[in-house]
DNA sequence: CACAGGATATACT
DNA sequence: GTATATCCTGTGA
């Protein structure tokens, strides 16, 4: 049983905590969710915020899809789009608990310590080969799987990480007391 | 701790 | 067209 789109086709500030604690593996590589953002078409921060354009042309489609966006001429970050069909608001996925596939992690990613395989959202798609060929695919069909939750996570929220605009904002949900977040992560 | 690296968008001239 | 800021990470001080 997967996450489908039914799922995704909510607030994003409702999907968003949800997610902690489920398991996302694409091309059988991932792991546990303990990290992630929400962003919504109100929020200065969002990519979608300025409308449509090439980059960010996934987030206005429907939700259960994937946006893969570049990040600082760099990295990738992958992003789970939620809300309606045309409304930008999408789950930044930043820090997953490897349990798939460590050892293709550690060639991809060329460390061996399990904690910094995943933690962060560029070190997170380099060590699950995500790129911006995955921008646009839907979730629930191969490369990606998506479980949730087997126990349910206790999760602790507080602002985002790494934005200057809306900083404030407490909409970074994390696992309590993790030791794969990509920074600590204290209630607030 | 500072900072390079360099795609993309936006705000200027 | 040019400048500046950005949802970050690895490296070297």
């Amino acid at each position: 049983m997967t996450l489908t789109g039914e799922f995704f086709a909510r607030s994003v500030h409702d999907v968003a905590p949800e997610l902690v604690g489920s398991t996302l593996l694409v091309d059988g590589v991932g792991g546990r969710i303990v990290e992630v953002e929400a962003y919504d078409h109100e929020d200065p921060a969002s990519h979608g915020y300025g409308g449509l354009t090439s980059r960010n042309r996934s987030m206005f489609g429907p939700p259960g899809h994937a946006y893969v966006y570049r990040s600082y001429g760099i990295h990738w970050c992958l992003n789970l789009v939620c809300g309606e069909d045309g409304v930008p608001e999408a789950v930044l996925v930043r820090a997953l608990e490897p349990t798939h596939g460590l050892d293709r992690m550690r060639e991809r990613r060329g460390l061996d310590e399990p904690r910094l395989l995943c933690a962060g959202p560029g070190r997170l798609c380099q060590a699950l080969g995500v790129t911006g060929e995955q921008d646009g695919l839907p979730l629930d069909e191969p490369p990606f799987e998506l479980y949730p939750p087997e126990t349910g996570a206790q999760i602790v929220r507080g602002p985002r990480v790494g934005i200057s605009r809306a900083a404030d904002l407490p909409w970074r949900y994390g696992e309590a007391g993790s030791r794969f977040l990509s920074r600590a992560l204290r209630s607030a």
